[in-house]
DNA sequence: AACTATTTATAAGA
DNA sequence: TTCTTATAAATAGTT
C-alpha cells in the first residue's frame, strides 16, 4: 500500500491570494463555482438569479437566468422606483446628482463601518472572556476582585478602556443614533 | 448501536422542486450559499461580484462586493459602451477627478465594511460553537450581538464605566492591593 | 486538465 | 427559523 497520492483539499483562509498564479486558477475554478450554484439554485426554486463578475484585469464574466440582460432590466426598474430618479442615462448631470448621493452615503458607509468595528470588539471581548473562564462556571467578571492578580486587573482596565472609547466614540459620533443596518447580504 | 438519526445529505435531481415547503427552504439556504460563495470569490482573487436574485414572488435579494450599486454601474457603463456616446464631459476635469477619486474611496470603504462583517460573522460562528458545548443561562451581555439595540449599548457602556471607575480606583489608591467586589448587576 | 484527500455545503430530520 | 447529522459536492494542492 503506497503513500497518499495528494494531500487532498487543504483548509485555506479567506483572504486574497497573494500568488498570482494560484491566484488565477482559484478564480477559474471558484468562478465555475458560483455561476454553476447560481444555475442550481435558479433551476431548483424557479428563481432568477444573475451574476457579474469582473476580474481584477477588469475582464467580465457573467451568468443570468433567464438573461443578464433581463436581471438587469429588472434590479435597475426597482433602483429607480426606489429613488424618485428614473434617468439610467449616464450623463453630466446624473453624474453630478450622484457625487452628491454618493457624499450622503459615504457618510451613511462610514458610520455603519463604525458600527461593526463595535460589534466586532464586543465579540472578541466575548471571547478573551470565554477563554479565561475556567472555575464552576463563573466568568472571570463574576469573580471576586481579591482572587485576580495584578496583571489580570491591568489587562482587564486596558480592555475597558479600549472597549469603553469605542463605545463612547460611536454613541456620540452617531448622534445617539445606533445604526442596525438591514445588509443586502 | 442505534440506528442513524438522519440519511444525512441526499442526492436530489437538478429540477424545480414541486413542494413549496421544500423550495422555500432550499431557496434559502442556497441563497446564503450562493452569496457567501460569491463572497469568497471577491476576497481570494480580489473580483468585483455582484449577485442579483429575485424569488418566485419577486422579492429582490442582492449582494454585492464591493456593492451591488457599483457592480451595476461597471456593467451597465460596459453595456452602454457597446453603443456610441459622446455626452461624457462634465462642468470641469477637477470635478471630475474629484468624483473618480470620491468613487475610489467609497468603493474601498464598502470593502472594508464587508470585510468587517465577515470578521464579526466569523467571530459569531465561535461563539455559537462554544455555547452549543455548555448549557447554562445567558446573560443579557452573552447574547447575539445582532440583538443588541442602542439601549444595550447604553447600558454596556454604564456598566463598563462603573467597572473601569472601580478598577482604576483600586489600582492607583490602593497600592496594588485589591479586594472589591466589583461584579455588578 | 485530471486526480484525490479533504473541506464545505446541504437534504432531511428534529 | 435554527440546529444536527450523514452524505453529496466542491476544491486545494499535486501530477
Amino acid at each position: 500500500m503506497e503513500s497518499k497520492k495528494t494531500r487532498g483539499r487543504q483548509k485555506i483562509e479567506i483572504k486574497k491570494i497573494e500568488n498570482e498564479e494560484d491566484r488565477l486558477v482559484t478564480f477559474s475554478k471558484r468562478r465555475s463555482g458560483v455561476f454553476k450554484k447560481s444555475n442550481e439554485l435558479a433551476t431548483l426554486c424557479g428563481a432568477e438569479v444573475g451574476v457579474v463578475v469582473f476580474s481584477t484585469s477588469g475582464k467580465p464574466f457573467s451568468y443570468g437566468h433567464p438573461s443578464i440582460e433581463s436581471i438587469a432590466q429588472r434590479f435597475l426598474s426597482l433602483q429607480s422606483s426606489h429613488q424618485e430618479n428614473g434617468d439610467v442615462k449616464i450623463t453630466g448631470s446624473s453624474k453630478q446628482a450622484r457625487y452628491v448621493e454618493m457624499l450622503q452615503r459615504h457618510n451613511e458607509l462610514e458610520g455603519k463601518l463604525k458600527a461593526e468595528k463595535v460589534r466586532e470588539e464586543v465579540l472578541k471581548q466575548k471571547e478573551r472572556a470565554r477563554a479565561s473562564e475556567e472555575q464552576e462556571g463563573l466568568s472571570w467578571w463574576q469573580h471576586p476582585v481579591q482572587e485576580l492578580d495584578l496583571e489580570d486587573l491591568k489587562q482587564m482596565l486596558a480592555s475597558f478602556q479600549r472597549l469603553h472609547t469605542t463605545l463612547s466614540h460611536h454613541l456620540t459620533a452617531t448622534g445617539n443614533k445606533v445604526n442596525n443596518n438591514v445588509a443586502s447580504s
